[in-house]
DNA sequence: CCTACCGATCGGTAGG
DNA sequence: CCTACCGATCGGTAGG
């Protein structure tokens, strides 16, 4: 399974050149700012300042591009995935580790991130259904790690797919507006929000051991959620 | 402000004919499942069993249905908040019930949902500065409420405002896999986000207070989101 | 890397 | 509601 270090590009195939790393940044940053769709070969051409033909000289299609960054970036998100829990101890170590190492993903590849999540519909196959694996062997393994953490009696939560659907989307939402120089640095906010996914699947009924002005009247909205 | 109940068609203008609320559907559908610049005028009119042209005389463009749906789901999003805190009393029931209509927004309107949420750079102004200026509106006054309760000691959190960007990209995640027939009602799918929602703004540090197997194995886990 | 160009398709109009 | 059709633009190729 181990295919060692990426020595030869980031992609671990066929080191591409120079020209086509420049090509794969620009559809970059247009296909997240205007969907796929929405994105010309010209206007990809543009960017760099050459004509759309030219282009071809470096890729093979425009939905080749497309499958290049959809691929790579889940399967990215599969491996930083496993990497992180690797070695980790019980569920909330996992959880955590599993919430830092996604979140620090959507803050260093923002716009992959919106491009994988906005743009599976104009993928076509074989590359859909691979993403598609690779998505929901991730979010099997986030929700394994709740399973067990619930089976252990760490963790309370009465619907751990929910529970995962729900951490997992937290995690994608940074990507819409995470800038390096915000207030926030990308290890902050992993940190914020792994506490945010331990918080959602630990324990939810301690408001009693916690001070607050009326007891009753919390008691009381937790029954509320339907009006 | 209250422009009453709308009795005449469900979007508060003119009443739009039967036709053009069957354009407007098959529209929904295709713009979900295809994106707007991946759907074409032709596909809308084969999905009603007729021709591209005849479409024009129910609507005035493509981009006219792509902004009415925009501006009325995002308006009623705005709308639903207000109502649903109307009378709340503490910070932990407003939040609750603004989480629980947002999210019985996304189990009803799903395609919307995902409409709003993946368009805006499809959308021309003005109806784009509309959409935008309604979702800041409704994300400053989820903030508001959490930051309110921060003050009033009944939440602990640092960051207010990745609290709400959370909670609400929560909600949004919805959307994508929620099924009226599936294992659980839109309701209760509702009443667990609340319940998510309260759980990540409370008290996180109450570890000590839950019996675990090891405190220190707890405590050592939660030093460790920056491996 | 370019110009010239291809067939296909786009949103939309004319005129019944 | 239709057919016929518009100019514009699409992704991509030919051939330097």
């Amino acid at each position: 399974m181990d295919r060692g270090p990426l020595l030869e590009g980031e992609h671990g195939r066929r080191p591409p050149s120079a020209r086509l790393l420049d090509v794969r940044e620009a559809a970059l940053t247009l296909f997240a700012e205007r969907g796929y769709h929405g994105t010309t070969v010209r206007d990809i051409g543009a960017a760099l300042g050459i004509r759309a033909p030219s282009l071809y000289n470096h890729m093979r299609s425009k939905q080749d591009l497309l499958r290049e960054i959809m691929v790579e970036t889940t399967t990215a998100v599969w491996e930083e995935f496993q990497t992180a829990v690797a070695r980790a101890g019980d569920p909330e170590q996992r959880l955590r580790r599993a919430m830092h190492a996604y979140v620090m993903r959507h803050t260093t590849h923002p716009r992959e991130a919106l491009i994988v999540n906005r743009e599976l519909s104009s993928l076509e196959e074989p590359g859909r259904s691979e993403v598609l694996e690779l998505r929901r062997k991730h979010e099997r393994a986030v929700r394994g790690i709740i399973t067990d953490g619930v089976a252990a009696g760490r963790f309370d939560l009465d619907t751990p797919a929910l529970g995962s659907f729900a951490i997992l989307e937290m995690a994608v939402s940074v990507a819409r507006w995470f800038r390096p120089d915000g207030a926030l640095s990308a290890e902050e906010v992993a940190a914020h929000y792994a506490d945010f996914a331990v918080r959602l699947v630990r324990d939810g009924n301690h408001s009693a051991a916690h001070p607050v002005p009326s007891a009753a009247a919390a008691a009381e909205a937790a029954q509320d959620s339907s009006p």
